[in-house]
DNA sequence: GTAATTGCAAAGGATTTGCAACAGT
DNA sequence: ACTGTTGCAAATCCTTTGCAATTAC
């Protein structure tokens, strides 16, 4: 039961779309970056790469990391994925299937868990305020921080730090 | 013309607060850590350890990184001060008066401007979404990232890169 | 005086890069 | 064949930490 070799799921139906970006920039297509992508494909989290080489692992894939950061490069250039910085000291990626092309996240600061949601009018103040300073804007990112209900729920709170309202109690 | 010990400005009106804070904590007030608040409290920008390192040395005064970084450690806990992260791979600190409690951040992805802006729906939104997942909120952060009005009359494009509409390409 | 801070240098963690062996076109 | 990739280890960058000397209380 501790084989090494776990057959890898089937494959994403949008490794092709890699493929061909591999080839329109002249990159050859290798093993290694078919797999690596195929991971994140598979995945709906926002995998760090330290989940995606364990990933590999689990799928007795033997790939070093310097392959993985330099593949990730590529597949974010590539406009398939997309990366994250919850404020955890490392990036987080996510592949844009199945997702809203634009859409924002939750962070729970506890348990780390992320979910997605849409909020169409961020993109119109998102052209209104690049507007009124003369920004040509290219994308945003908007983060809500706070606790989940599972969290809340194991009675987990929000530690309180920190001057009550600083600027009104200047002596 | 090139003495090292430029006379500092103003000590800042806001000292007091940080003053207050520390012995709230039962922590020393030290000479170094009013010094590194002062630079902060003096600037309008956003700041990273590297740049309140250097215009503390432009001050004539010899602190070490270490203490910089422990000194914002405590600022930031004791709600005088953010820290934020655009992208640039470190920290970057900004004192919270003159500024509206809650703003966002504008980022030009060339020069690196920083500009803040102020859409009060913004609290609105995060309320209505953490309370539609049952999240108890603390904080959010908007940024708009782009180019901004000075590097766009340079002639700085933004560069087109990846796929165009890859979900809709599968072949 | 006692406890905490400072500064230096070393450690740490994520990411990057150099380079010889190797695989894709 | 030629160019680009891979994997390892070393290097890099920001940040944290250990420890002896020093300072605040």
């Amino acid at each position: 039961m501790s084989g090494p070799a776990a057959a890898p799921p089937a494959p994403s139906p949008y490794l092709p779309l890699f493929r061909r970006y591999l080839r329109q920039q002249g990159l050859p297509v290798t093993l290694q970056r078919e797999v690596v992508a195929d991971v994140v494909f598979n995945s709906r989290e926002h995998l760090s790469v330290e989940e995606i080489e364990a990933r590999l692992k689990a799928r007795g894939e033997r790939i070093g990391k310097a392959t993985i950061y330099r593949t990730m490069e590529i597949l974010v250039r590539s406009g398939l994925v997309e990366d994250h910085d919850f404020g955890d000291g490392f990036k987080r990626y996510e592949h844009l299937f199945g997702h809203q092309p634009v859409h924002e996240h939750l962070v729970c600061t506890s348990c780390r868990a992320v979910v997605e949601f849409e909020r169409p009018e961020i993109a119109r103040i998102q052209d209104e305020v690049a507007a009124a300073h003369g920004f040509l804007p290219t994308r945003h990112r908007l983060e809500i921080y706070g606790l989940c209900a599972a969290c809340q729920e194991k009675g987990i709170t929000v530690e309180y730090r920190g001057l009550a309202c600083p600027v009104l109690e200047v002596a």
